[in-house]
DNA sequence: ATTTTCAGTCAACACTTGTACACTTAAAAA
DNA sequence: TTTTTAAGTGTACAAGTGTTGACTGAAAAT
């Protein structure tokens, strides 16, 4: 049969498989309880402690495979070798600033958007869709997007719309730890819309 | 005193304000208990039930402040005038192959990255840092990057991975939906880095 | 002045949760 | 062969969960 060790090893990943699939089918991963993992892996709730401290503990080691699976995804990205081929400063205060007067709002939203139930997953898009479509609104009376496409100007003001909210959760957290001190994160995402920015002025000439 | 009516807005704001704040105390959504959210609004579980059907209800109705607040934000920064002077077909391929073939681990990233504990979102934040990183060393030795700065080179990577990752949720649900039908994912995606691609090259030069 | 409406209360329910403890039992070490 | 180790079991408990139904009392409608 099997040594003790592989035994362990087995059951190990069963837990571990058991989150997975748990929340592949949905289920936001803090809602997984112990209990339900333990009866996925086909194992007694006690015995879930013989290989994880908490549930935590089981995300971290997740994680730490997560870790690999992107290294093969590095690695199978490079072996195509043509790679790339295919491939506002005031604006940011002021975003900065309202993200830092409604905190809570923000983040919800940066929870809801990825790991909330799909019904208000969809509600959060919606949002920025609509948000992305004013923006784009914006744009286009700009003599530099006058032969643009309409599509190409939603497109780009989704890209400029979801760089922004995306590092909100790190602004956030600044927040949290160190307010008053966002300089670098204002900095840094006003030099990434510079970079979208560029681009998209480029492509449109 | 007040009427009714009042009442009634006043302890539904309560109840809207508590889940709020929860939320902004680090608690994910999904976990926090409608007697939890009913405690700290200074109400009787049951009466919850007066306002809200359940609390997917009472998130929705969450979202549709975000709406009201995401709509000022507009407004305020649209006043600055000068609103933007401050302002890989295969690869994706390879990728959406990949996401479909390890959905589990995608979903969980996606909840995870911005919706998990504090330290759960950092360690995911590691690995997103770590590829970016990996992507940053394969665009040195292009010619078009001679120039380029270390750091700009990995703020360019790191937006490039943030907005591939970012709309992962997207992909998933659609490969949940409608499997094999990922064309206009891949071209959105191939669109949007190509938009970054171009700026990044402009700006190097 | 009387009746109706309904936001909020109270008690109780069946159920799930995490965790502690004493146990079995088979592999590993002696 | 005997002893030790430790993964997995079974029982038990206190705490928290969503939801029920019958209730109170004051504002609104009659």
């Amino acid at each position: 049969m099997q040594s003790r060790e592989d035994k362990k090893r087995q059951t190990r990943k069963s837990l571990m498989d058991a989150a997975l699939t748990l929340t592949g089918n949905g289920e936001n991963f803090s809602n997984i309880s112990l209990r339900e993992v333990a009866k996925n892996a086909g194992v007694v709730p006690t015995s879930f402690y013989r290989h994880f401290k908490d549930m935590e503990e089981l995300g971290l080691n997740i994680v730490d495979d997560l870790g690999l699976i992107l290294r093969k995804l590095m690695r199978a990205t490079r072996q195509n070798s043509d790679y790339f081929d295919t491939l506002a400063q005031q604006s940011i205060e002021v975003y900065t600033d309202f993200v830092s007067e409604n905190k809570n709002y923000f983040y919800f939203m940066a929870q809801i958007r990825t790991g909330g139930t799909p019904v208000l997953r969809n509600a959060i898009r919606s949002d920025i869709k609509y948000f992305a479509n004013e923006l784009a609104s914006d744009l286009r009376p700009l003599s530099v997007f006058d032969k643009a496409e309409d599509s190409d100007l939603e497109l780009i003001s989704l890209l400029i719309v979801e760089a922004v909210f995306d590092t909100t959760i790190d602004l956030l957290d600044q927040i949290q730890t160190s307010p008053n001190q966002q300089q670098a994160y204002v900095e840094n995402t006003v030099k990434k819309l510079r970079v979208i920015w560029l681009g998209a002025i480029t492509w449109q000439s």
